[in-house]
DNA sequence: ATTGGCACTCAGGTAGAGCGAGTGCTAACG
DNA sequence: CGTTAGCACTCGCTCTACCTGAGTGCCAAT
């Protein structure tokens, strides 16, 4: 077991090295800590935390640097989590005032947890998958076109442009869309493809292409959505911390850019806990993130989980502030959502 | 005026700087061109080229440089647009196929430029402005909620969640439907307000709330879009590209994310030419961009300039190869949406 | 267990030397 | 008059050498 001053001594490490940047060393710590002892003691303890894998020195004879198991630890065991000021709270509500449609709530709100946390702040759209059919339209909107809309429970609404070969009859596409409301209002997204089985067999065989050209959007709606959609802020603070991540920031752009790799951190990680969850570093087994750090929550909708939003950044970043900000936002999303 | 050799050696500058990075001095210049003379003639005409402000040394006795003056007479006389190459076009036309959707053909095109050009390549959403209505319709979704859809003849669809403080009856909401659409279809967006004056009165006394909180909404939607929305791709190639600017790119991460400084600029080059056109450096007086170049095209739809795409990189980008995929992407945009 | 003392390490800064690409100028040339 | 060869000069880079100082590990003393 590690002893209780050494712990403190990695608190301490962790702490002034996010604020400094610079590796930190036993006579520093003594100084700007009180600690009641004398450098060459706490050089022990670093010593032994250096055994742990817990700090390294970048070179012999530097101070230490946290490792990515030291912030671990620190975040799990010693990283009491601050509460926002006053001023933050204040901040979040009036941000996430005013406003009624989902897509500005969202964005607002990863706007307000980049600035918050001077991250890039990301929030996943509440999947599909989660939510049932509230309503589903077909409109004709030209000779050959309609638009069919699916609205879901979850205030999300999706829609598309078909394009038919033939000319569409008013009475056809009236028809359609009773047969598609009584057989899908209020099922669950998963169900939507069972319950439209046998959907087609309804309709006159010179209906039929149409029929199905319908069908395969609205199916391809409710699947290509299974992978959901991310949207993002702050990727200029990317940037501006540069210097905090080993290489280029050119292949985490890349990889920010292309929502299938942050789809897939965001998959993982659903998987562990719900609350705030935490990757640092090398734990992301995503190659370009290995010397960043996520942190994750859920937000919810009546009740249950519907996406996940978070920052992304250095390893070396401010967990505290950031895992509040992240619980706060969280919460503040769910209450808003309430709403809807 | 400045004679003919030289304008050939500023070509051959901005030719070899564009392709080494490096400034560029007399000797290697004849080197790599076979102008028929000797490097100190070379050097009379660098001097000539410097005095007109074209060209710049870094310091004292190194190569030159070409300015943003040199840059723009480049693009101006000298930089004969060279055609794409067949791979280049087989990937536009392969690129372009098979999307239906407005969304993700502007997707799918934004992704392709930036391919095409290693540049942040941005593409504007047609502008509702210049569009007119094709079709409006209200759809109840719930007790207290409907959905408010706006389709315009140039493909651009638009929806809005309304919430009510009263139940909705069905009558309601389709007398207000027809209404609406009886007031608006084929109307130009920059008439809805006005036709819209006494449409309240239509109703009774106590449908005014209801009445007037759809209107309000419909011209929001009208409205909000005035400054239109931006998608971008590629700005991981900022920071591939990062050396080519002065300082840091973390304020010009900035001004992309922030969609109303990108407006402005579009906005500011709207009025100055059809085809392709071009900012140069500095030309741009928003100062985060005075490192960077704008290269923009308008595209089309039924024959009307409906909005912009272009790329943005550094000053010391292929000229020649950028506008002719910003000429070339544009044309097949323009036609993709020829289908629509 | 803690501490003072001490030799050792090593990144970073400073200074000087040499190199080389490139320039401007001048005088000669066709 | 445009072109050219020659030449002295500039100055950014690179390399080396050196020094400094923060920090370490270890050991013996408390």
């Amino acid at each position: 077991m590690i002893p209780e001053r050494s712990l403190e001594v990695l608190r301490a490490i962790v702490h002034d090295y996010i604020e400094t940047n610079q590796p930190v060393g036993s006579k520093s710590l003594v100084e700007r800590h009180s600690f009641g002892v004398s450098p060459a003691t706490i050089r022990n303890d670093m010593a032994l935390l250096e055994d742990e894998k817990l700090i390294v020195a970048p070179h012999t004879s530097s101070g230490r640097v946290p490792t990515d198991k030291g912030y671990r630890l620190f975040v799990d065991r010693l990283g009491e989590v601050k509460p926002l000021s006053i001023p933050e709270r204040s901040a979040i509500e009036t941000f996430m005032q005013g406003s009624s449609d989902l897509d500005e709530v969202l964005g607002r709100t990863v706007r307000l947890l980049s600035q918050l946390t001077d991250q890039v702040a990301m929030v996943q759209y509440p999947s599909l998958e989660k939510g049932s059919v509230k309503s589903v339209e077909l409109l004709k909107v030209g000779e050959q076109q309609a638009l069919l809309i699916l609205v879901t429970d979850i205030s999300r609404i999706q829609q598309h442009l078909i394009h038919f070969d033939k000319e569409l009859d008013d009475e056809f596409v009236a028809n359609l869309r009773a047969q598609m409301v009584g057989a899908l209002q209020g099922v669950a997204l998963s169900q939507v493809a069972a319950k439209l089985e046998d959907f087609a067999s309804k309709f006159g065989a010179d209906r039929q292409a149409a029929v199905s050209l319908v069908l395969d959007n609205l199916l391809e709606q409710v699947d290509a959505n299974r992978q959901d959609k991310i949207i993002l802020a702050g990727t200029a603070n990317l940037a501006r911390r540069e210097d905090d991540f080993k290489g280029s920031i050119s292949p985490m752009l890349e990889a920010i850019e292309e929502q299938v790799v942050l789809l897939k951190l965001i998959q993982e990680m659903q998987a562990e806990q719900h609350g705030v969850s935490l990757r640092i570093g090398a734990e992301n087994d995503i190659e370009q993130f290995s010397t960043t750090s996520v942190v994750l929550s859920g937000y919810e909708k009546e009740g249950a989980e519907v996406a996940k939003l978070g920052v992304l950044g250095p390893t070396r970043m401010n967990y505290s502030n950031n895992i509040a900000a992240v619980r706060a936002v969280s919460r503040y999303l769910t209450q808003a959502l309430g709403g809807f």
